[in-house]
DNA sequence: CAGAACATTCAGTATTGACTGAAACTTCTG
DNA sequence: CAGAAGTTTCAGTCAATACTGAATGTTCTG
């Protein structure tokens, strides 16, 4: 690894820590954005961050659960392979747009503790429901929107 | 306060740490969504959320900063109010959706480190950039169509 | 300008939580 | 089935950080 590739993948812990992951998940996923080969067993992530299996194979839980890695397996290898190709990218947006959901689901909650205040009380939450209840619809329908209309660009495989 | 609310403005503060926040300022927020009067000084917020003065005031500034609260002052009044109108909604979406212009530069500095690699090695970083770029330009005119097609539906005062 | 009312700063404390590494578990091979 | 290769779990350590509260700074009134 290059220095301005460890910046990279240092930078990248430091900015998904700063929206609440771990940094070790934005220096796994950083690495796992630039490495060759793409798919790397967690011995080889664990080598070139300088960390723990313990960290790797908790990081890779969470990674994969929010959709931004895959975990493929090889016949006649107890490998794992960890890897970053776009088409997480794309899972990674929409379980970051149920960040919306998240939030307008709050709202619901906070309307039910308030039920007997009068309407006027009630019309901030109202209103913050309905702003999160639009966008938690329409994005998904953009992102969507970018596997139609961007596909061709750049020059990825069309799916669906 | 009710215990209901009180477990809305607590539940509100664990969302927001999740997120990177702290959970003061989730409560904060919360407190300011459901209070009555919508506008508080920070001695009422301090003493409905049972905090301290300097913990209020540090995170007044950290959810005005990111467009969550309004600041307003009172002529003949050395207090301020702190209050969460539906204005703020949109500039906290605005806000929220620079996160992506955040993974899209990130994607740049990574292809910038990777700038002598072969063009197979570079497409993964290119495709999230494009992918990001995309709902980067795309977010913001779904929350301007919100201000547009939504206004009357609420009840809320049009604007601009 | 003195003093009161409020807001901010910051050093200190307590809590949280990220990471390590050894032990336990699982899965494949001969 | 024994052993090897790999993965996961978890108790413990250490660093990061949220919050307190006293001291400092600021702004308005008489």
């Amino acid at each position: 690894m290059t220095d301005d590739e460890s910046r990279f993948v240092e930078e990248m812990g430091q900015m998904l820590a700063s929206y609440g992951m771990t940094p070790m998940a934005g220096r796994m996923w950083g690495w796992l954005l630039i490495c060759e080969p793409p798919e790397q067993t967690a011995a080889e992530i664990a080598e070139a961050l300088r960390a723990s299996r313990g960290a790797i194979s908790g990081t890779a839980r969470l990674l994969a659960n929010a959709g931004m890695i895959q975990r493929t397996t090889r016949s006649g290898d107890r490998r794992e392979y960890f890897s970053a190709p776009p088409e997480t990218f794309e899972s990674f947006l929409q379980s970051a747009a149920s960040i919306y959901r998240r939030f307008r689901l709050m709202a619901e909650r906070g309307l039910e503790a308030m039920a007997d205040r009068p309407p006027a009380s009630r019309a901030r939450l109202e209103e913050f429901r309905d702003v999160f209840a639009f966008v938690e619809r329409e994005v998904p329908a953009v992102v969507d929107r970018f596997l139609r209309e961007g596909a061709g660009r750049t020059g990825r495989k069309e799916r669906a």
